[in-house]
DNA sequence: CTGAAAGCGCTTACAG
DNA sequence: CTGAAAGCGCTTACAG
């Protein structure tokens, strides 16, 4: 393994000046097609491989992304840093990415790092809290950033917000659950100061108001363990209480099975809708009806966005909302007869 | 936002020459303190950002290192990505990651591509299939690799691989079950072909052998859905097996819904283990014995390794398996009346 | 359509 | 301890 081969030596083999590579590499229209084949022989012959660093350096179109996340190890993340890192692999860009397990000093430390890599761009779920530094930075480097699922800087001309339609999902599975005859309906989890808590807690609480209903908050940790907890919660202080709307599908999951812990059937007996529409909603005994935010759609559609506004300069929106739908599953639903 | 300052400008504020700045950038000892502090807070005042990709090109030691995973949305995979990256960004290593969603011809696509990008060191769990062009150009660039959790180039002095020993967890899951006193044990899930499958299944066939039972092998996807099928397939087909073995924790965790959905008790009525330690098996109900893997220092372990590689040259083992042990919890586990 | 030259921002010997 | 010079592998005008 010595040195690895560049334009020059290609330039040798093939006989031309190394411009004539240069252009051949990008596929520039003025080099004729048998010395362009000439050339590509060369390559082939001597292994080249293109050097994008040196490449970037000159014309600074770096061809990588950075994707900073709050909590990687959650599905409903995971699989939007999937499907953005999918869609920019398909569109010839690479990805870099970071999760910053909720820490704001992580968040900050791996920006910089990513700043000092040269990415093009940054697509990230923030963490909450912190001093805000790392927004600067990204400023002051220039680099087009947008905030997706959690806004925490409130400048979106410049960092763009983009996130499914939260209060609208609080208020679709408000309406399924008293269309299904629920008479006492309880949100549980999401740590009530945070934005998408908020939204999420007041399109159910506006939804129920409308039909006269008054709400009944469990705040907490967006975990399976919590949404277990609260199912002992409820069936001992609110036997009332005949459906919930879960904060996301972790916890919803984890009512599930504290639920089944406790004896109790989940479907007619209590109605159960969680948030996101995660992979394993489908999956869970009795399946979960489940707002749906089509992540994977919405990780397309981010990835989009921000080639586009990168390479056409097309800036996105200020505040892009995405349309959430309900899945009805098991956990919420009985058949009818008909 | 205009040009990003550079060292020459961080120089002319500072009043030294820029060999001075890049020597101070490098924590070199021979600049005076007067002398860095002063550079430092030229920088600070001009917001000066460190260009990696440059100082690559000059010195080639990129800072960026490769994961290539072949299943990102299967947990087991998160959760040692997450681990990975978390444990390069902590040395100063950014991650470049691609999921390859089992597909060799996206594989060769993303190593391709990360080649480019000049990544220092690569690391991947590999798609099953394909030609093995991909570690051919791996070869060619001079690019260390690993092959973790999956081995499929068998050239493991130039790809040293390493996986948790999963035979030995194969017995350690029969053992277990034997000693809680099952009778009639499966093994659910895995494709036959599969070089994790056979270890799996070979620590199974093993010790139920020593043990003088027959093996039942009822391999197939590694999915919830697969799971939950095999639970009606049992009940109906084999109402003899009071135990199973899942090739992962998934297909175990799919098993417990489908015998809740049949209304068949899991515990001590049926015993199931599962395959890796994901962190969900500790939150079902009933929580999931399972054969953990410790993913997350795994991850860790691998990243350190890979990173000594490089840096010290010292080249890992050919073959490195790292212990497993037993998590042992209710869904195969009857606390005694002690 | 192709070649010679300069430059991207840094590091690395090599002198002083 | 600091400065002047060359070079990393590419792209980009600019001539021919």
């Amino acid at each position: 393994m010595d040195r690895r081969p560049t334009i020059i030596d290609v330039a040798r083999e093939a006989g031309v000046s190394k411009s004539t590579v240069s252009l051949v590499l990008q596929n520039s229209p003025s080099v004729r097609a048998e010395t362009r084949a000439g050339v590509r022989a060369a390559m082939a012959r001597l292994g080249y491989v293109y050097n994008r660093s040196a490449a970037m350096m000159r014309s600074s179109s770096a061809g990588l992304i950075g994707l900073v996340i709050n909590d990687l190890r959650n599905p409903f993340f995971t699989e939007f840093a999937t499907s953005v890192q999918m869609a920019l692999s398909a569109r010839g860009f690479a990805t870099v990415v970071a999760n910053t397990a909720e820490s704001p000093e992580l968040q900050a430390q791996v920006i910089a790092a990513m700043i000092e890599h040269g990415v093009a761009a940054l697509i990230i779920s923030p963490a909450y809290g912190g001093d805000g530094a790392c927004f600067e930075a990204l400023l002051r480097a220039g680099v087009p950033a947008m905030q997706v699922l959690r806004k925490v800087d409130d400048r979106t001309g410049r960092f763009p917000f983009a996130a499914p339609d939260y209060v609208a999902g609080g208020r679709l599975a408000v309406r399924h659950l008293l269309a299904e005859g629920c008479r006492r309906i309880a949100f549980a989890g999401g740590v009530a100061e945070r934005g998408v808590t908020r939204e999420r807690m007041a399109g159910y609480i506006a939804e129920l108001a409308g039909a006269g209903h008054a709400p009944l908050l469990v705040p907490g940790r967006a975990t399976r363990a919590f949404g277990r907890e609260t199912a002992r919660f409820l069936l001992r202080e609110h036997p009332d209480v005949d459906g919930a709307i879960c904060f996301n599908d972790l916890v919803a999951l984890g009512m599930i099975a504290g639920f089944a812990e406790a004896g109790q059937a989940v479907g007619a007996a209590f109605r159960i809708v969680g948030f996101d529409g995660i992979e394993e909603s489908a999956q869970s005994y009795p399946a979960l009806t489940s707002v749906g935010c089509d992540i994977a759609a919405f990780g397309v559609r981010i990835a989009a966005t921000v080639l586009d506004w990168m390479q056409e300069g097309k800036a996105p929106p200020p505040e892009l909302r995405t349309p959430v739908e309900l899945l009805v599953r098991a956990s919420s639903h009985t058949p009818g007869p008909s």
